[in-house]
DNA sequence: GGGATATGGTTCAGATCTGAACTTTTTTCC
DNA sequence: GGAAAAAAGTTCAGATCTGAACCATATCCC
C-alpha cells in the first residue's frame, strides 16, 4: 500500500449509490417480512432454500452454503424456526455427525403465506424500476462482480455462459 | 394481493444476483476493515462523514441521516467510538436538546490509518471488475432504484441531472 | 488397530442492531 | 402565559450476529 489511488467523483457517486441502494432494499424488505409474516429475510430465505431442496430438507452445512450464512448463524436461526414450529432437525442415520433441517408442514404454509407479499415487494423495489434491457445490462455487472467477490463460485447464482 | 406475478428465471437470477453481491461485498469490508483497523464498516463511515463536514463536527440527528442509522444505532455507536477516543460528545448552546459529534484528532488519525486499505478493497471488488462504460450504466440503474426505495431522496448520493 | 486430523455442528461470550418507551427541551397555538 | 405537541437523544429489553472454543463422529495413514 505504497500510494493509494483514490477513488474519482462518478466512482465515489457509484459506490454511496450502490451502498444506499443495497441497504434500503435489505431494509424495506425486512420491514416488509416483519411485518407482514413476523420473520426477518434471513429466515424467508432458509425456508424458502427448503422448500426447493428435494425432501424439503438439506444438511446444515448444504443449507448454509446456500443461504451464505456462518454455520453459527445457521445454528441460531434453526433454533427459532424450530422454536416456531417451521423446521425440523433429525440426525442422519448414515453420517451421525451431520444433522438434517426439514421444512415442516406448517413451515411450508407459512412460507406460501409470506411469499407472494415478499416477492411483489422485490418487484416493486428491483424490477418495476428497470427496464428489460437494463435489468439484463445490469445483471450482467453483478456478475462482474461476483467473479471477484466470489472467485471460488460458491454463490448460488452461478453466470449462464451463452 | 390477488395475483401474484412470480419472477420469471431471469428476474430470480437477476435477484439472488443482487442479493450475493451486496452481502459479499458487505462482508469483504466489514472483514477488511476489522482486521486492518478494529472497526466495523458502519464505524467507519461515522468516522468519514465527520471528517468531510465543517468543523469535523455534526448533530447526531445529521450524521444519522448521512449514515443513514437509527437514532437508537447511532447513539450506540457513538458510544463505542467515544470509548475508543475517536469522538467527543457535547452539547449544543444554542438547542439544548442536540447533541454534538466531533471527530477528536486520534480519530481522524484512525481514519486516515484506515483509509487506504479500506479504499483499495472497494476498488478492488466494485471497480476494477467493471469498465467505466459499464460503470456508468450500473450506476444509471441504482439511480433508478433509488427512486423507487428512497422517494423522498434522502440518501446523499442525489443523481446528477444533466 | 489406533492416534492424528478433518468434518459437522453447537455453544459460549460478547458485540451490534431493533423498536419501543422514556427524558428533556423547544415549539406551537390558543 | 401555559398546556399540548414535536423534536432530539438516550435507554431498555430483547433479537440477531460474530468468532472462537468446544464436542462428537468420521476419515486418514501409518
Amino acid at each position: 500500500m505504497t500510494d493509494t489511488r483514490w477513488l474519482d467523483a462518478d466512482e465515489q457517486e457509484t459506490w454511496r449509490a450502490f451502498l444506499w441502494t443495497s441497504r434500503l432494499l435489505s431494509e424495506a424488505l425486512d420491514r416488509q417480512l416483519q411485518r407482514d409474516s413476523g420473520m426477518p429475510h434471513a429466515y424467508y430465505m432458509i425456508l424458502a432454500m427448503l422448500s426447493e431442496s428435494p425432501g424439503r430438507a438439506l444438511t446444515m452445512t448444504e443449507l448454509a452454503a446456500i443461504v451464505h450464512s456462518s454455520p453459527s448463524r445457521l445454528s441460531h436461526a434453526v433454533n427459532r424456526l424450530e422454536e416456531a414450529g417451521w423446521v425440523r432437525r433429525s440426525k442422519d442415520a448414515e453420517d451421525r455427525r451431520t444433522t438434517i433441517a426439514e421444512l415442516t408442514d406448517a413451515g411450508f404454509a407459512a412460507l406460501e403465506e409470506a411469499a407472494p407479499g415478499h416477492v411483489a415487494e422485490v418487484r416493486r423495489h428491483l424490477f418495476d424500476p428497470l427496464s428489460r434491457e437494463q435489468m439484463t445490462e445490469f445483471r450482467r455487472s453483478l456478475h462482474a462482480l461476483l467473479a471477484s467477490l466470489d472467485p471460488h463460485r460458491e454463490a448460488p447464482c452461478a453466470e449462464k455462459r451463452p
